[in-house]
DNA sequence: TGTACATCAGTGAACGCGCGTTCACTGATGTAC
DNA sequence: TGTACATCAGTGAACGCGCGTTCACTGATGTAC
């Protein structure tokens, strides 16, 4: 007699946050509806009412998907800030990487909605600030590897990295939807230049303070 | 006998529009129904599709009235440049830009619509490039006055000013929305940066050309 | 290993509601005289 | 200036449809023996 959930329901559920990310992507959050979603993971209305008390709680659960996979994802790429110091020495550039049409559309979709929602908004707000301190933290790895001290905090630094970043992104998606051909690098170039204005090499010998910014 | 529009008609243009602008910054244009448009603007259903096709064509002509009017506003502060300048050469801060919360709602939204829709993100392309050639000569003059010459073209400085001024009001308004308080100059402190970094004191008596980039 | 059966999980019909859209109508507008 | 009336503009009832939500049910699961 079973006693707890059965190996059915995950399967279910994986198909109802399958479905509901391409859908919301393709069709925004407002414009999707619950029968569509059920439709498209090929189940009835009945699965997700058994499995979520409302969209608004399925996407919560997606949102979460979304963020550990990302996490793992960062996690992986972590010898990143080897790279990003040789960027910052002037070695190299940094990596092209590919913009995620999905996340980012769905991202600002939930963005939009936090805005709007301030309970909702803490969560997103909470979830920044974990993420932002991460790269914060990578910068302050690479900066050191490069020689170079920050001229502001890290963490302000790691905030307008990611504002630049966001915001190209959402201009390269906007770009490519409306036919026009754009170099795709503008983003990158924008943050290493930000790296290094906000920064200065590290002096060998430490004498007195100068200004932080020429 | 009335042998075209009456002075009417605009009047209720204009409250389906203002009703419509409220509505799709508080509850998104797909969350906004057009009977909800319909009794913020105290005018019944049939007033709408006397009117528009639409909400879809709603839209558009909202976006056409906030553009043109955002159009005036920046026409009207054109001589900013004198205060960018200024703040170049490092004698005052950039003046502090209040986030306008709807319109930065509103245009995300519309830009996730686009993203989506081929034929409306043309329409967004080309008012963006619009816009953003505008700022691109603000910026050319501005960096004149202050005695510089741009490392890269000002297009491209635009581009990545406004990359970096998008991605600031977005985490400016998810912070406040989600109760975080927060300096809210990192955005102009970005932009300086980016302004300087990509561009550099303009020689006296030019001789030979050198690295754009220090 | 096989089977009985309690529990879990998804089915599908049913419901009321609000949506988008249409259209015959009433009232507002403003020109012609 | 005043009034008649053709035209324009918004009214409100009506419609069919798909939505969100509920629930008695059937079938899947997996434990106990």
């Amino acid at each position: 007699m079973p006693r707890g959930i059965t190996k059915r329901r995950p399967a279910t559920v994986t198909a109802l946050l399958d479905a509901a990310m391409g859908l919301f992507a393709e069709q925004g959050f407002g414009g999707t509806s619950i029968p569509d979603i059920c439709a498209r993971a090929g189940l009835t209305k009945g699965a997700f009412y058994s499995n979520f008390t409302s969209k608004e709680a399925l996407f919560l659960a997606l949102l979460d998907r979304m963020w550990s996979r990302r996490a793992e994802g960062i996690r992986a790429a972590l010898p990143a800030s080897d790279t990003l110091a040789r960027a910052l020495e002037g070695s190299t550039e940094l990596p092209a990487i590919a913009v995620d049409r999905e996340w980012t559309l769905v991202s600002m979709e939930f963005t939009l909605h936090a805005i709007r929602r301030p309970d909702v908004a803490t969560l997103l707000v909470e979830h920044e600030a974990r993420a932002r301190s991460e790269l914060a933290a990578l910068l302050a790895e690479a900066l050191e590897r490069a020689g170079r001290v920050p001229a502001i905090p890290v963490t302000e630094l790691a905030r307008m990295i990611v504002a630049s970043s966001e915001g190209s992104d959402i201009q390269a998606l906007t770009d490519r939807a409306g036919g026009a051909v754009v170099r795709g690098d503008l983003g990158r170039h924008a943050i290493t230049g930000l790296l290094r204005h906000f920064s200065r090499p590290a002096e060998p010998i430490p004498q007195h303070r100068q200004e932080a910014d020429r």
